[in-house]
DNA sequence: ACGCCATACCAACATATGTAGATTTAAGAG
DNA sequence: CTCTTAAATCTACATATGTTGGTATGGCGT
C-alpha cells in the first residue's frame, strides 16, 4: 500500500519559493540558496515532485562552457493549487484537504 | 623583460602524464588524479602550456546532462619534444637544452 | 500507546572546471 | 651571496547537479 505523507517542512519551503514568482523557471542551485535546503534534500525532493506532477522540469544549455547544464523547474497547476491550499495552514499543522 | 623558467616539478609531472599515452586526449579531471596536482595548480598550468603551444585543447560534450562539458588536452609536437628531452634529466635538475 | 518500516532527510562524496588572493619560488641584478 | 620581484603555486571558494549510505520521521496496524 502506498502511504501518503503530509507535506514536510522542506516541501513546504520549496513550494513557497516556487510560488513567489509564479510561472517563472527556477534553477536548482538558486532554490538551494533561497530555501536553505541541501542538495541531497532538494534534488530528490524536486524529482519526487516532478514524478507526482507537482513540478515540471527541463534542461537549459550552460551559459559558459565548462559549467554544467542546468535544470529549470516550475510549478504545474496541480503544484500551484497545493501551494495555495497550504498557504492557509501553518507548516507544522497537517492540512486535511491535501489528503483528499 | 620576459623571464624564462625551468620546467617546474608540477610541469614535469604533467608532461610525464601526457606523454604516457601519446596522441591520446586526456581530461583535466583525470590529469588531476593521475598527477596529484590540485585544480588551482593544474588548470592555470594547462592554460599556460596551451598558450606556449606545448598543449592543444578542445571542448567535449558531456556524456550525461547535468555534468559540465570537459576540456580535452593533448601534447603538441613541441610539447612531446620537450617531454622527450626532459625525460633524460631528473625533475629537480635544470635541463640546459630547454633554454635554447 | 507502541513498534514496524516505508519514506524522507542529511552529511559526505563525486563529477568537472575554473577564479581570487596569499604565499612561495627562483631568475636576474648588484 | 643577497636582494628584488615576476611568475608559479597553493588554499579556499564558486558553479551546478546528482548519488550513496546512514539516520530520523511519521502513518498505520495492533
Amino acid at each position: 500500500m502506498v502511504r501518503k505523507r503530509q507535506p514536510s517542512k522542506q516541501m513546504y519551503r520549496l513550494l513557497e519559493a516556487l510560488s513567489e514568482a509564479r510561472g517563472e523557471w527556477r534553477h536548482g542551485y538558486d532554490l538551494m540558496k533561497v530555501t536553505g535546503l541541501l542538495s541531497g534534500t532538494l534534488y530528490p525532493l524536486l524529482m519526487r515532485m516532478t514524478e507526482q506532477g507537482l513540478v515540471e522540469a527541463e534542461w537549459r544549455e550552460p551559459a559558459q562552457p565548462g559549467r554544467p547544464a542546468r535544470h529549470a523547474y516550475r510549478l504545474t497547476s496541480a503544484g500551484a493549487a497545493l501551494a495555495r491550499d497550504l498557504a492557509g495552514s501553518a507548516p507544522g499543522q497537517p492540512f486535511k484537504g491535501a489528503l483528499a
